[in-house]
DNA sequence: TTAAGTCTTGAACGATCGTTCATAATGTGA
DNA sequence: TCACATTATGAACGATCGTTCAAGACTTAA
């Protein structure tokens, strides 16, 4: 082996992904991608195929560590809370700063989904899984008696899907506290009807 | 006066309109808008601008005429029925198709919003404008009974409004009759409770 | 030490971007 | 009919776009 990739690809993904979570696709160059990744433009032609590629690969990157995240939640003993929790984790790290520009899905699936039918297949997976763990997760607090047998947990998954996604588009720009206590207010009060 | 302009600027400026709203603001280029329009680059700059005064304009526009219907929706003699309304009314028209593209503020709020003052100026208004149209109609309703005293009107509001932006992002790309009415069921069992 | 093989670099390519402006076209008043 | 005022046209500009690739840098094996 005469010589081995110096960059961590995975790193630099990352940093693609940041860029293109900022600013999306088509405000995104080349050029900014080589100054925030840090390697030339070559390096990302060879390691990532394309411009477009790469985007792809960010957004399954994306997928990935969003549904790594949603195992966790699934291991809290209370789905009720799981879910709550879920929305209150938004809300903490968009107050901290932590969280500055919306949900890169929901962001892809405006700008991208539209004209680009596998970023579309990859937008709906990540829907899909948000979907799912609202899903089981109220099924499951059925199974404990922790929610009400009334609710119809497809719907409810919907419905909630439609909440997080307005309170993600709604607080990019500023984010506001008060919206979210009212949005998770209305959550609990769902989940508990 | 010698020559009059010839084309209609609020038909170019509807044009225009159109194609930002399909295509977004950066996947939009000045060709595009010259073939669409139907006048050539020149004309469009004499007369709006340029490309990012062009779109200020459409969005302005869009505000315009989202606020004539909101308050063709005031004119209805039940203020529940206006809300209830207004979402089945966006169900009929992504239906029909004659809605393909979602909401041009939402997406205007996720593309270029963060990035530009005076274009989140102009969503803000247009938000906003949803937001005291809820807030109006379900103070209305209180007044004449037709809705508990027991909520709290802002609450409501910007709950409704997190909804529906949701649902404009989820039915961007693919209609889902199911959707809506689930969505628009609970709008329903809000309002009355 | 050297040759071979792989990765990195960044100048350069053609295409397209937003924008401008000389020129042509058109209508008006003398 | 002709000069004047205004608008329409679209070729052309410099800048930037995504992408390529020859040349240099580096590691390994002989």
């Amino acid at each position: 082996m005469p010589w081995e990739t110096k960059f961590d690809i995975e790193e630099t993904l990352e940093k693609a992904l940041k860029v293109f979570w900022e600013h999306g696709y088509n405000a995104t160059s080349m050029r900014d991608l080589t100054k925030y990744m840090g390697i030339n433009s070559g390096s990302i032609y060879s390691t990532f195929g394309n411009k477009r590629e790469l985007f792809l690969s960010t957004l399954q990157h994306y997928n990935k560590m969003s549904a790594i995240r949603l195992r966790q939640y699934e291991q809290l003993s209370s789905p009720k809370q799981a879910i709550i929790r879920l929305f209150e984790d938004i809300k903490i790290m968009i107050l901290d700063k932590s969280d500055q520009h919306g949900c890169f899905i929901v962001n892809t699936t405006l700008e991208m989904a539209p004209h680009d039918t596998e970023m579309y297949d990859l937008v709906s997976i990540g829907q899909n899984n948000i979907r799912s763990f609202f899903k089981k997760r109220i099924k499951k607090g059925q199974e404990n008696s922790e929610i009400s047998m009334n609710l119809i947990a497809q719907d409810v998954s919907e419905l909630l899907l439609s909440l997080l996604v307005g309170l993600r588009v709604l607080t990019r720009n500023k984010p506001a506290k008060k919206q979210f206590n009212i949005v998770i207010n209305n959550v609990e009060l769902i989940l508990n009807s």
